[in-house]
DNA sequence: GTTTTAGTTTCACATATAGCAACAATTTCG
DNA sequence: CGAAATTGTTGCTATATGTGAAACTAAAAC
């Protein structure tokens, strides 16, 4: 047996998931022994699993290398997502504009199990680039975007953000429970909230909330940029079309005022 | 027992991938209730798998309706996909452009079980626009796309598509096994293909093969469009550029020449 | 050529899973 | 508004099924 976890759930569907799961940005390749040793499965499920998610699609085998990767049934299903989730559909001409505008990488995140994942990212031509991506997870009290998402948020998931920790990642780090809960007050009032090399030393992001028709709010919208590229003046020029841009977002998912 | 197909296949594996793979364009939505008459699995196997794809987190229960829908960790999945295929990385910009200069939609598209796949997808800014998205299958006999992938293929990959049947679409389709075979060596020949409404009426479409380091077609770039918006000049001018596209990106995969 | 490592498969056993039925919770309908 | 029907979840049990150990292949490393 290798897992008697939550008692209703099937523990070779949760192995699978989990072997799915065990790709990463880094670890995009892995074999049969590399999955279980790292996920401490017999060696032989594995290759059973992995088996099945093959003939399903949803992983690749190189056949020089025996290796497994993520498969093309994943693409299928996250286009049907990205089909029918609203905010993908009305905020791509929006977003395009604005990163053209501002010069900087855009994104669209959402909360889920109080991280932020970022759903959508639209790239600025500088060189210089933001180490995020479509699908990455960061923490919501440090980043700009996860901020606005916990400000316009009920309380209890703020303060489940702060029982498990305020980890610190940089200097600027904010670890003071009380000190987080004053600036996500000041976040909701302004309508919009800074990142200042609060996650990453030497970048920096504006985020702004995105309301759907209910007036709740769904979704940040972020730019982010290197530090030296946002002096006082270009931070607040962009902070201004950034909320431009998710006001104009809420109208298409027809937010009235 | 509900499949005993593939021996040394996981059964409840397998049923929870069947569960992923029901969500659709049309249907994204589903209830338990649905879900195991689509499928034929019992009620119960039914509500214990999807909780379990739930606590994963591939998919999301809408807690007021009861009904589920695919889950963020697949836009995850995909996100990982994506960043590691050299072709994502190397044709965004470049479709970008090529979109830009022909006023139409582009796509990038694999083969996979014989059908092609969409994976990237630039819409252009016209108002009427084509029913594809990431992620859509379509036969790969009566698309631009499919066709150049199948010229450049073994030929039991083409005789398999044969094998399978050439459904008449409109009256353009080929259904020929003997023509589609001269017409695929003529595509080979000339390193471009067109679809004159030969899937939908009305839309026709310009591919071209994408070369990687090794010299083989891993990928093939289209330019959909509506025929009223296709005559034989702009035809021409498209077949072009896309060719010229396509070249931009194989050289970017390394391929010399 | 031998040894090591990796992946699959066989086999027997234990158990996790599927199906039934009962239950709880809605919703639909009279 | 109450009865009937539909839907989702949970004990329960038998048995199909998934697991782990080891045998077996195959390939790679030495």
């Amino acid at each position: 047996m290798t897992n008697t976890n939550n008692k209703n759930h099937l523990s070779s569907v949760r192995n699978a998931l989990r072997m799915l799961k065990s790709f990463s940005m880094d670890e995009p390749e892995k074999s049969v022994s590399e999955l279980a040793e790292s996920l401490d499965i017999n060696k032989s499920t594995v290759s059973r699993t992995m088996a099945t998610l093959a003939s399903e699609g949803f992983v690749y085998k190189d056949p020089d290398t025996n290796k497994y990767r993520l498969g093309l049934s994943i693409i299928s299903l996250s286009g049907i997502i990205n089909n029918n989730t609203d905010i993908f559909n009305e905020s791509q001409p929006v977003l395009n504009r604005l990163v053209e505008s501002c010069g900087e990488t855009a994104h669209i995140s959402v909360l889920d199990n109080d991280e932020i994942i970022y759903l959508q990212k639209v790239e600025c031509n500088h060189p210089v680039r933001i180490l995020t991506h479509v699908g990455k997870r960061n923490p919501a009290y440090c980043t700009s975007a996860g901020k606005v998402l916990l400000a316009f948020s009920d309380d209890d998931v703020v303060e489940r953000v702060i029982a498990k920790g305020l980890k610190k990642f940089t200097k600027h780090t904010i670890t003071s429970p009380t000190k987080l809960r004053e600036h996500l007050q000041e976040i909701r009032l302004n309508g919009y909230a800074h990142s200042l090399e609060e996650f990453n030393e030497g970048v920096s992001s504006i985020a702004t909330p995105i309301f759907d028709y209910t007036g709740k709010v769904v979704s940040a919208l972020s730019v982010v940029a290197p530090k030296q590229r946002l002096n006082n003046r270009k931070l607040k020029e962009i902070t201004k079309k950034t909320i431009n841009a998710s006001k104009a977002i809420s109208e298409r998912l027809g937010y009235w005022r």
